[in-house]
DNA sequence: TTGCTCCTCACGTCACGTGAGGTGGC
DNA sequence: TTGCTCCTCACGTCACGTGAGGTGGC
């Protein structure tokens, strides 16, 4: 009888608190071996620091409660154990990445930060995409590139694809170029048209930095020339062509294949977001 | 008037949830640009995306809602900004080096698992810790430690300290040599005693593996054995000398300087813990 | 009229921590 | 008797997510 331990000293022994032992007892991790009928209070045998130490071992290679019972509930061979350790140090290392990622984007915004103030660039993630898209050379923006639009769209709707987001183009030139551009209609359609001659799958993985602005065209220029300086004086680079995204744009009234809110009145209304992958960069570790 | 977006407009351009601008506004982190009385409905602004840009972009770098909330209140200075930037990357450093340590970790519970089925041991940091210390070689375990521990309690007890957690003996030989050993007595004590001649700190860092037994020392040396076998088996090894930390141990009963929890009737009732430090490897990088 | 978008509660998440208010044991 | 340990609620944490139940707008 003198041999078990009450809350407290199971607690020191553990390194862990006695509202944590009631936690455990309440989720039926850790039974006391005896409860008191008259006082509730908990006893412990020693070998229930044995068990202890398992769950507190597996706590701190962050498995949760629930993974912890189900691991621990049935006695569990040696081979699920290690199974189980093996697929937990995956996800500790996947969440190692996205850390580093993390870090990654800290020294961003803070390089950014220090050469033009808070960035009010996004950053995001590029994503995985399904797009019709069509590429060609056109003489000029403006008519071609409407009219491209307007086919591909006609295509889309005819194919049975719904847009369920907006149209963008890549430039597969840099923008000063004024004549002669590589451009690309991309449609985002869902991805059972996968199978259509012109439908494209687009990587995602990594980072862009995108920036929306309201009103005309003419307005793309400057508002690229000031997101490459940022991205240049945080040390970055630009990694794939860039993307203007038509969020809402000036079309033929009558088409009535594309969402009413996609539908601008005038250029004043157009919205518009440019969108520019980058590599984002290591720079050197300075400690403060 | 009909250049605001709309709840569902603004989540889509800024890559989050409408629950997520909903709780931002709810936190007045970013309030719409006007709600219609009438519906509640929320109402944003262009501009406005590049608020919630700022947001997200320091979200994903795991800063706090109001960490956010009181470096953009008050529209900040560069230097403030890069000075926040520079901390949370250093809170990220931090955190990378505890990811680590629980890859480490896991690693060893993983290996340990493998050779000999779930650990029963615990690993524990090794504390940072005062202790009273007295080291002598003795010609064997028993009598002559016994009376270095009643020495040492008396000690500590007139300099007015409180023994305020298990006393322990440090061995600086291996367990195997059984005569003319090395030990050294601790008493564990509130930092303030530090000026005693005897008063000494116990680095802590690192971890160590530990395991509690009920019953007379002579069951230390298997239990010793075993853990080296196990921690060998890992591909571990010992860091620092071995500990014994007495957690209910026999005592003339006539002394009342200990708790009386501290005290067991008999050999039976003793209760002990060996406490090995070790070097946490990094095994290879096996993926599955 | 039918969908779609939007609204406001109210509650859940995860592993405990923090009291409040009270009792048992030496 | 005084401390100390222990007990049971009940509520808080953090940044939203998940419905329920209902309304507005084209």
């Amino acid at each position: 009888m003198t041999g078990l331990l009450r809350i407290g000293d199971l607690a020191r022994l553990g390194g862990v608190t006695i509202k944590t032992l009631r936690f455990y007892d309440e989720q039926g991790l850790l039974r006391p071996a005896r409860v008191d009928p008259q006082t509730g209070y908990r006893f412990y045998t020693v070998e229930q620091a044995e068990a202890l130490a398992q769950i507190t071992n597996l706590r701190a290679a962050e498995f949760s409660i629930q993974e912890i019972a189900e691991l621990l509930g049935a006695e569990p061979t040696r081979a699920a154990f290690v199974a189980a350790m093996a697929a937990k140090k995956r996800e500790l290392r996947a969440a190692q990445t996205a850390l580093d990622e993390k870090i990654s984007l800290a020294d961003m915004l803070c390089a950014l930060a220090a050469e033009a103030g808070p960035a009010r660039l996004r950053v995001a993630p590029v994503p995985d995409q399904y797009v019709y898209a069509d590429r060609k050379t056109v003489a000029s923006l403006g008519q071609p590139v409407t009219e491209m639009f307007e086919a591909a769209e006609a295509e889309v709707a005819s194919a049975g694809a719904r847009a369920d987001a907006a149209p963008f183009l890549i430039f597969h030139d840099p923008p000063s170029r004024k004549t002669n551009l590589s451009v690309e209609v991309c449609i985002p359609i869902e991805t059972d048209l996968a199978d259509h001659p012109r439908a494209r799958h687009l990587a995602g993985g990594g980072f862009a930095v995108a920036s929306v602005y309201q009103g005309g065209y003419e307005k793309t220029d400057a508002l690229y020339d000031e997101m490459t300086q940022w991205i240049n004086r945080a040390g970055l680079s630009q990694r794939q062509p860039m993307r203007e995204i038509y969020h809402r744009f000036g079309a033929d009234q009558d088409d009535y294949r594309l969402p009413q809110k996609m539908l601008a009145r005038g250029p004043t209304d157009y919205l518009t977001e440019i969108f520019m992958p980058i590599s984002l960069s290591h720079p050197q570790q300075e400690m403060h």
